[in-house]
DNA sequence: TCCAAACGGAACGATGCGTTTCGTTTTATA
DNA sequence: TATAAAACGAAACGCATCGTTCCGTTTGGA
C-alpha cells in the first residue's frame, strides 16, 4: 500500500461509485476559494484548481463546464442570506443593510462578488446567475422599504421597488469603485432621506 | 519593390525614424476596436490585435504594456465628453443625461465601458484610469445638480456631490445588469424627485 | 556620418485551454 | 453473483495566447 502524499499531504480521493463524490466537490471549491484569496482572479484557472485539489481536469469540467460556473459555485456556497432588520425607521434600516453588506464584501469571500459582476459582463451564464441573485436580493430589500411605507413614513407615490433599486445601485457602485469605507449611515441618509415625509 | 498585401490589403507600415509612428498607433487602436465589436472581450488578445494591425508584438507591448492599457486607450479615444444641458428643472436635466449615456452605452464603442469596469475589478492600472474618468464625470454631473440648487429647486441640506453619486450609481447599475432599455425619464424621476422641494 | 530608436516579423519557452484516453474503484442493475 | 455504468485521478494531446527576445530594415537627429 504505497501512500503518496502530495504538496498538502492530502490523500488522493477515489471514486465512490457511479455517483458524485461530495469530498471531491468540497476539495475543488476549497481550492478555488484559496486560490482566489491568494492570487486573485488571474490565479483562478482550471489547471491550478485541479492541481491544488488533486483532482482530474475531466472531473472539473464535468461539473463546472467553465471558469464562470466555478466562480458562481464558490460564491453560492459562501454567500449569506441577509435578513433585513427593521430599525424602526427607513434610514437606520438601510444603514444597517449597508453596514452588513460592506462588511461582508470586505472579506475574501465577499470579494468574489466583485469578480462575479465583472465576469458577468462577458459570460452569459454568469450574467444569468447574477441576475437571479440580484432579483432575489432586490425583493428582500423592497420588502424592507415596504415596512417603512406601511408605517406611513414615505412620501406619496414612492414605489418600494424603484427605491430599492436605487439603494442597491449605491451599494454596487461603492463596491466596484473600491469605496467600501463609505460611512453606511451617511450613505443611507444621502440615498433615502429624500423620500421620507417631512416631520411637522 | 515587391509589394505584399495582407488579409486586408493594407500595406505594411515601416519605421519613420526614431519616433513613434502615429499611423501604427491608429492602426492598432482600430484593430482593437474592430476585434471588440466582432468577437467581444475574449477576442481582444494582444496576438490578434497585432495580426490584424500587421504590427509587431514588440511594438504593441512597447506602447501598451498589457491588455488593460489597450482597453483604456480604445475607450479614451472614443469616449464622448458629454455636456450636460440644463432643461430648466432637475428631473428633465437628469432624464436627458440618462437618455444620452444609455444611447452611447448601447453602441459598440460604448460597450467597451462595461469591459473597462469589469477589467478594473482585477487590474489596478485600469482601476486608476476608471477612477479618474469617474471623478471627472461626477464633477460635471454635480455641476448640473448645482444649477437646480441655485434655482432653489432642491430641499434644504442636499449635497450636489452626494446626489450626483446616486444618479451615477443608478446609471452604472443599468449598464451592468443589461437594462439600458430603462425609460430615462422614469428613472430620473425615481432617483431625484425626492430631493425636489414640494410645490405649494 | 553614424548612432539611436521605431518598425515588422519570426521564433522562443511557458502556461492555460478544453478534450481524450486509460486504468481503477464502487454502486446499481439484471 | 455477474455485468454494466458512472465517477475518479492521472497523463497526454493539439491549440492558442502570453510576454520576451532576437533580427534586419528604415529613418530622423546628433
Amino acid at each position: 500500500m504505497p501512500e503518496f502524499t502530495g504538496e498538502c499531504a492530502k490523500p488522493q480521493r477515489r471514486s465512490i461509485g457511479a455517483r458524485r463524490n461530495p469530498a471531491t466537490e468540497a476539495a475543488i471549491l476549497d481550492a478555488a476559494c484559496d486560490l482566489l484569496r491568494e492570487k486573485g482572479v488571474h490565479g483562478l484557472t482550471m489547471e491550478a484548481v485541479a492541481r491544488r485539489a488533486r483532482a482530474g481536469k475531466a472531473t472539473l469540467y464535468k461539473w463546472w463546464p467553465n471558469r464562470g460556473a466555478l466562480l458562481v459555485a464558490v460564491y453560492e456556497r459562501s454567500k449569506g442570506t441577509h435578513q433585513h432588520k427593521d430599525m424602526g425607521n427607513l434610514v437606520d434600516t438601510i444603514a444597517e443593510f449597508y453596514r452588513y453588506v460592506f462588511a461582508f464584501w470586505k472579506t475574501s469571500e465577499g470579494q468574489v462578488f466583485r469578480l462575479i459582476i465583472a465576469e458577468a459582463q462577458s459570460d452569459q451564464d454568469v450574467a444569468e446567475a447574477l441576475e437571479r441573485y440580484r432579483l432575489e436580493r432586490l425583493a428582500a430589500l423592497s420588502e424592507a422599504v415596504g415596512w417603512a411605507q406601511a408605517r406611513g413614513e414615505l412620501r406619496e407615490g414612492v414605489e418600494p421597488d424603484a427605491l430599492a433599486d436605487t439603494i442597491m445601485a449605491a451599494a454596487w457602485l461603492r463596491l466596484l469603485t473600491d469605496r467600501l469605507t463609505t460611512d453606511p449611515h451617511r450613505l443611507a441618509r444621502d440615498v433615502v432621506s429624500g423620500w421620507i415625509v417631512e416631520k411637522q
